[in-house]
Order: C-alpha cells, then structure tokens, then sequence
RNA sequence: GCCGAAGUGGUGGAAUUGGCAGACGCGCUGGACUCAAAAUCCAGUGUUGGUAACAACGUGCGGGUUCAAGUCCCGCCUUCGGCACCA
C-alpha cells in the first residue's frame, strides 16, 4: 500500500490550484457573490499558531463549501500592520518596524499559502502601505470637515510605562492593557472621534443583524443607554445655574446635597474664597491618582465643601454643593444631586460628612435609617407628589420642572467618544496642521499622503517621536504660506481595521477611497469571523465608520457585517491560555511535518465545538491520520476491483449504505453551514464506515460504491481540501474537485420502510421493536400487548393511557 | 455588586428544541491476523448489584410541572467571560 505523501501531494495541488486560477473572484458574476471575511492578523515575528489555524483554516472550508454550492465567493487576506508590537520589538533589538514588519508579512502569506486556503491575493490590503493609509487619512479629514472628528484638551490615560496616551477600552482594571502597568492621568490635546453621535442608532440596528446574543449584549452594555432627566439648578446668591443628570426624578425632594466633579469648571467659579485652599488641594490630590486608586469600589468615598449652595427648583431649599471625585465628569453633566435617602453611594457620603438623609420613598421602615432604600415605591414627603408612584411622579416632577424650563426628560449613553491619537511612531500620521496665524489647518488631499518618514528616533519619553524629525514636522501652512507644524501624533491602530473590509474589493484603486456603486454591491460582508476579543472595540468602530461614511454620502448600507462567528480559543493542553511564559505553546509547524495540513485541519474541525474551542490534545489528531487512510484505501481497493467485477442488487444492503449517505449529505450540509465542523465530520466518519461495511459484501453494486465513494469525497473536500483532490483525481475523474457541485441530499433515501419504536412503561424504556414506517397507533398497541415481556410487566396492573409518537414511542401508562 | 454564557461517562464532545441520554472519536478490555511487534480488522465498554436474564441509579445541587425533562419553571452552587462609583 502506498502511504498518502501529503507534502508532495499539498504542493502539488497548491502549484495548481495558483496555475489554474481556480480561486479567483468573478467580477462579472455579482449575483452570486458572497463576502466571506476573517479579521485580518497582526504580522507578528513567529509562524501562524493554532489560532490562526483554527480561525483561517475552518473559515476557508466554510468558504469552500459555499463556493461548491455555487456562490461566487469573495474571501481576500491581509495585514493589519501597524502598531505597538513592531515597534517595542524595534526599540528592543534595533530592527526598524517597517523592515521588520514586511518580513513578517512575507513569511506570514507564505505561511497562509501553505495552509491551502482560497484566500485570493490580488485583493490584499496591507495598513501600513501608503496607499493605504493615504485613505485612512483621507477619511480622517472626512470626519473632520463633517464635525465628526475634533480635538479636546481632556484628561486621558496615560501609561508611565508605555509612555503614551491609552484609550479607554486600552485600560483594563485601571492598567495598561499591553504592559499592566497602573495608568495615570494627564491633560494632553487630543483628537477624538464622535461615536456618541451614533450612540442610538448603533443600539438600534443590533436585533437586525446575525450576531451571537452574546457581542449584542457586550455592545449594548457598552453603550449603556439610560433614560432620565436633566434638572437645572441655580446657585444661591448668584446668576450662575449647572444642570444635573438623574434617573430618579422621584426621589428630587429627598436631595440633601449636591456633588460636582472636582474637574468640572464650575468649580472655581462657585467656591467661596474661606475654602479656596482645602478645595483646590482636593482638586490636585484626585488629578494625581490613578484610575485603579480612583476606580476601586472598596476605596471610602471622600470629598469638601465648596461653601455654596445650590436651590432646589421644586421647594426652593437650600442644599450644599461638595466636590468629590466619586462623580465622574465625562458622564452626564459631571453633577449630580445627591439622594442619601435613596442611593448607597450618596448615603454612604453622607453618613461619612454628616449630611442630613431624608426619605421620600415609603421602603421597609425596619431598615430605615441603616440602609439607603434604593428600589421603586411610593411617594411620601414630597408636596404633590405624595402617594404617586416612582414611575408616575419622574414623569409629574419633569413635566412640572419643564413649565418653568428648569428641566426635560433626557437620554444619555455611557459610549464615551473615541480618543484616537497616539504618541507613537508606527502608525498613520494625522493629516492636519498647526499654524499659529491659522489655527488647525488640515493637510490639502492632493498632498495626502502625509508619509511617515523612515528616520526617526523613536525610543519613548513622552514626547511623540514625529515631533521629533524636523523633516516631517516643519511644514509651510497650505492656507497662509508662514512656516507650520505637523500633527506629531498617529492614529489608533483600531482606526486602520475599521474600514479595511471596504478597501478590499476595491484595493487598487488610486483616485478614490473605493467606488461607490462597486462597493455597494460587494458589501456587506456576508460572514465575519473572528475573535469575541473584538466584541466591544474593532466590531463597533467598524460599525461606527460605516454609518458615518454612508452619511457622507460614500456608501450605501447601514451594517458592515451581516453574520458574525467567533471562533473558540484553542488553549494549551494544561488549559490555560496559551504563552510563552507558562510554556504551554502548541506549534502547529510540529503537527503540519508529522500530518500535513489537510489532517490538521480535520482534527481542529473534528476535535472543538467551534464556538467553544478548549484544551489542545494529542490524541485526536492519530484518529483523524487514521480516518483519512481508511479514505485513500478504499478508493485504492475499489480502483483495483473496478475492472474484473459484475454488477448485482442487493437492495437491502443498497438501502442501508445510501441512507447512511443521504444522511451524512443532509447532515454535514447543514452543521458546516453553522460552522457545527465536529458532527460535519462525524457524519463523514459513519460514512466512511457504512462503505467497509458495503464493500465487505460479496455481490456488491460497484456503481453505487463508485457514487457513494464519489459524495464522500465531495463533501471531504472542503475539510481536507489537497488530499480530496488527489483522491478525486485517483478515481479518474477530471480537475478539480472544487468545481463540482455540492451534492444534494434525497429524502425519499432517508426514508426506510421499517422504524424501531420504543415501548414504555411509565416512562422507561421496556422494549424496542422493527415495525413498518407510519404504522398506525392501534396496530403498535396490539403489537406492544401482544409482547409476552409487556404483558408480563403490566399484568395485573391497569393500563390508564396510552401516549403515542408515531414512529418513534409508545409509553404506556399503568396503575 | 450588575449583565451574560456554561456545567453531560475515564476523556474530546453529540442529542432534529419536551420523546431511546452518551452520536462520532479517544482511551480501555477481549479476540482475529503475525514467529513477534507495528499496522489493520472484529466485538465490548455510563455507574452499581447479579454467573445471567434483569434491576436500580444516572446530564452541577435541591424542589416543581409533565405520560415523558440534559431540554421548561422556581431556588441555590461552581467555573469562565463582560461591565464596574455611569447618578
């Protein structure tokens, strides 16, 4: 027997498939096409892990499928490849980013060829290649001519460590998501992005698209929509007012106080000189902190006095305004009315300062005066709202505040807009620049693109290393001629992999960003695989840019992905995350020498729930070498038998042999289609073993062998794609497997003339039996009594109903 | 604290949405082939008791609904994700 030499076989196939063409996308067969998209991978040093095998391998089989099926299938790669990584990795060893980062790449696609994916190369997108990012500029001053984009002197998150300015989805428990480093704070000039703008519309196309519940739901926290009220207070004494957002109107008549945000800019402007000193101490001790002091719920709550204070707009009471760093300022107004009654936050200040606590929702009296009483209620002590509920009285008290214009109900959205500049050197330059006579001048688009200069000394110290070349930054304004600065700053690497997707079907193009009307029919993408890493971050930029190009008028849909699917994480065989640090790192090189690829990617088909992922194992991958020899055996025995054998029925056993084959049909068509890739294989598996069984007969129909063996191989292929077209071309039939169609499953084959019905007793299991398809109720029941085992347990008990599901059970039922 | 998801043999994992729990594999046990081994093939394999037929138990735990529950309802436990002073 000769042994399946799968590296000459996978180079063999591979040489051809690129000679032929084979994976090309059809540019006149629109009709048909279907966008099938993996997140594109970062160029890092190494080669490819399981995970890239996992998300690329099985999303190409997907892919593969669906071209079988007919669809014109659209499945382009590329890079995402500026950012942090290259250049701490330069800043290390010396090597610049960009050499070091096409070196990767160039491995890398070698890498993704040798996988035999149908990934087509002439649409690659590379985000550090000029023409790229030429439009990533581009649609950055887009953003900015339509108020989308501007600059905010705010405090950000600033990584001692990293040396740079993180945005909020980069800090993870008050630490640097890359280096865990604390984060502190810093008032830096920064440019941002406007997501709040589309904070409704992103919540409400969420149920309209086919994404796991679980992402919605991420994004929908993420967004955090909450309905309220606005409420205007003035300040005693003085002409000056401030605005509070609450969800809790009802409880207005309990405020007893009222908080600021030590950073909000009212604060200087109300305090009263006597606590000048003890306020601005506060204000700088809370700057200094770091988010994780400043988040930590254990931490007391601490705050002072300003001395003024504020009149309650529906009893004219006069209530203290305190600063305390437990309200945030960039949520709401950065105030708040302060309800101890009423909220565990407010009552827990309270009780610490000695601030009075007044109760106007009717709660458990045995708890009052130790326990705030947060719930919904009924209204005491509140004038003529008393004996309302929560409910009617929010809605009475703003409607009655909104008379005297002192408030309006009001929405608001913990989406915080996006903070995109970085200091940093490897990533896009923004395209704008500071003149003193001019003011922020963005770069003309004829001179896009603002090039990233090679020479630069990047090693980290706070300062943007771009402010740093001369070259770059020394620039004549394009308004008034004087000598000008260049933005020093980059932008958030999520900026580039938001609207690569749409680069792709339209990658070279040199006069626009993308066309219109081709990209109108490309899109949206119709499957989207990718890491559940990117739920909140990459998958609601994307979803921001494109609402925000479509209103631009650039393109002409409301969704860039259709249907999403994460892949699990494959994790090492300890069941820990896979790191170098632990030492639990599976290479997939050991396993491709050993297998090859085709076996590789059967045994991460075969062995994970693909949603799932879980713990490497060795095991497995024997079984799937195994499986794929008793394949290439039985089509090596059936070639050699073919010539010297007859043809005969045998129709019981014909039967047997294709309902197991219209079976597994039916079933790997529609478990690959959910990316269910274990059963899909499984039902290959029991395919594999109904043919040993069928050929094992003496008088066998080599025809329905041959047709058998033939849909077995079709519906291989998309899993093992080398070795299913060698076995293809073994069986003497013509190039290439991939352009055959998909077989279709018959219903009348899974159809058999007898079912075996169980028979219960109360509910167990007693017997099973063989009778005709559809036989009626009364004909089981005569059956299942005229069983001497039934008879025998029912005996002398009474039978008080029969249940029963045609072809399937009968239970009955005795006393 | 809040919001999600999950918990099934020794093991990876199935189960058409209320109808035979454990498909398909791995592992293990026995057998065939072989001088022998590997490879391959065949049979068995949830647990407990029993020589056996069979019986009882069994999908994290405790209740419930139902002729029938891994699946539905109520109350817990554990693990993993997400958010976290958002007023």
């Amino acid at each position: 027997m000769t042994v399946y030499d799968y590296k000459l076989i996978e180079n063999k196939w591979q040489k051809k498939w690129e000679a032929t063409e084979i994976y090309k996308f059809d540019k006149e067969d629109i009709e048909n096409k279907l966008y099938c998209l993996e997140m594109f991978s970062y160029p890092s040093g190494a080669n490819l892990h399981v995970g890239h095998w996992y998300n690329y391998g099985l999303t190409d089989s997907w892919a593969r499928m669906k071209r079988m099926q007919g669809y014109n299938v659209f499945h382009p790669q590329g890079f995402d490849a500026f950012g942090l990584p290259a250049e701490n990795y330069a800043i290390k060893t010396g090597i610049h980013p960009k050499d070091s980062t096409y070196k990767n790449i160039e491995t890398m696609e070698n890498q993704l060829k040798s996988m035999g994916a149908t990934f087509d190369w002439d649409y690659e997108v590379v985000t550090c290649n000029p023409e790229y990012y030429k439009w990533t500029q581009w649609i950055f001053l887009k953003l900015y001519e339509n108020g989308l984009a501007y600059r905010k002197n705010a405090p950000v998150n600033w990584c001692p460590s990293c040396k740079t300015v993180l945005a909020n989805e980069q800090v993870i428990d008050g630490s640097c998501e890359r280096c865990k480093d604390v984060v502190t704070k810093r008032d830096l000039t920064q440019w941002f992005f406007k997501i709040t703008e589309y904070a409704q519309e992103l919540l409400d196309f969420l149920p309209q698209i086919d994404w796991p519940e679980k992402t919605k739901k991420i994004q929908n926290n993420w967004i955090g929509r909450s309905e309220g009220a606005e409420i205007e207070f003035n300040i005693d004494g003085s002409d000056l007012c401030f605005k509070v957002f609450t969800t809790r109107a009802d409880t207005l008549y309990g405020v007893t106080y009222m908080v600021l945000a030590p950073e909000s800019e009212l604060v200087d402007k109300i305090t009263c000189s006597e606590y000048q000193e003890k306020v601005n101490e506060y204000k700088e001790i809370s700057q200094k902190q770091s988010d994780i002091e400043r988040m930590s719920t254990v931490r007391e709550k601490t705050g002072v006095f300003t001395g003024a204070y504020a009149i309650n707009p529906v009893n004219g009471e006069k209530i203290p305004i305190w600063i305390a760093d437990y309200v945030l300022a960039n949520y709401g107004t950065g105030c708040v009315m302060a309800v101890p009654g009423h909220d565990e936050r407010d009552f827990e200040f309270a009780m610490k300062y000695n601030l009075p606590i007044k109760r106007v929702i009717k709660g458990d009296a045995s708890a009052e005066d130790q326990l705030p009483f947060t719930e919904y209620g009924q209204l005491v002590d509140s004038m003529d709202f008393s004996g309302q509920s929560s409910d009617d009285a929010k809605n009475n008290i703003v409607e009655k505040l909104k008379q005297q214009k002192k408030g309006e109900l009001k929405v608001n959205f913990r989406l915080r807009d996006w903070l995109v500049s970085r200091q940093r050197y490897w990533g896009t330059p923004i395209p704008m620049i500071h003149c003193e006579k001019c003011g922020i001048v963005p770069v003309p688009e004829k001179d896009l693109p603002v090039e990233l200069p090679y020479n630069v000394e990047f090693t980290p110290d706070g300062e943007s290393p771009l402010a740093k070349s001369e070259e770059f930054s020394n620039v004549t304004c394009p308004k008034c001629g004087e000598k000008a600065k260049r933005d020093p700053d980059t932008l958030d690497t999520f900026v580039c992999s938001s609207w690569y997707f749409l680069r792709y079907p339209d990658n070279r193009n040199e006069s626009e960003v993308f066309n219109k009307e081709w990209i109108n029919k490309m899109l949206p993408v119709d499957k989207y695989v990718g890491g559940a890493e990117h739920a909140a971050l990459h998958l609601l930029y994307a979803r921001f840019f494109t609402k925000a190009l479509r209103d631009m008028g650039y393109l002409d849909f409301d969704e860039p992905f259709l249907s999403l699917v994460h892949q699990g994480t494959i994790l090492g065989p300890d069941g820990n995350r896979m790191s170098k640090s632990k030492g639990n790192t599976i290479s997939p090189d050991t396993y491709i020498n050993e297998y090859g690829s085709d076996v590789f990617r059967l045994y991460l088909a075969f062995g994970f729930a693909y949603t799932e992922g879980g713990p490497w194992n060795d095991d497995g991958i024997k079984a799937i070498a195994k499986f794929s020899n008793r394949i290439e055996r039985i089509v090596e025995k059936f070639m050699s038998e073919k010539v010297n054998s007859g043809k005969s029925t045998l129709e019981n056993e014909e039967k047997e042999l294709n309902f197991v084959r219209h079976t597994a049909i039916k079933g790997v068509t529609e478990d690959a289609e959910k990316f269910q890739f274990n059963t899909s294989v499984a039902r290959l598996m029991e395919l594999v073993n109904a043919l040993y069984k069928y050929d094992a007969i003496e008088n066998k129909n080599l025809q329905v062998l041959e047709g058998t063996i033939k849909d077995l191989l079709l519906l291989l292929a998309p899993f093992a794609p080398h070795f299913a077209e060698e076995m293809w071309e073994q069986m003497g039939y013509n190039y290439s497997i991939f352009n055959q169609k998909w077989p279709q499953f018959d219903p009348n084959a899974l159809v058999l003339d007898t079912v075996e019905i169980v028979i219960q007793i109360n509910g167990k299991v007693k017997d099973k039996m063989e009778v005709p398809l559809d036989l009626a109720k009364n004909d089981v029941e005569k059956m299942a009594l005229g069983n001497t085992r039934i008879l025998q347990i029912i005996e002398d008990k009474k039978v008080v109903k029969v249940i029963f599901v045609p072809n399937k059970l009968m239970n009955i039922v005795v006393k």
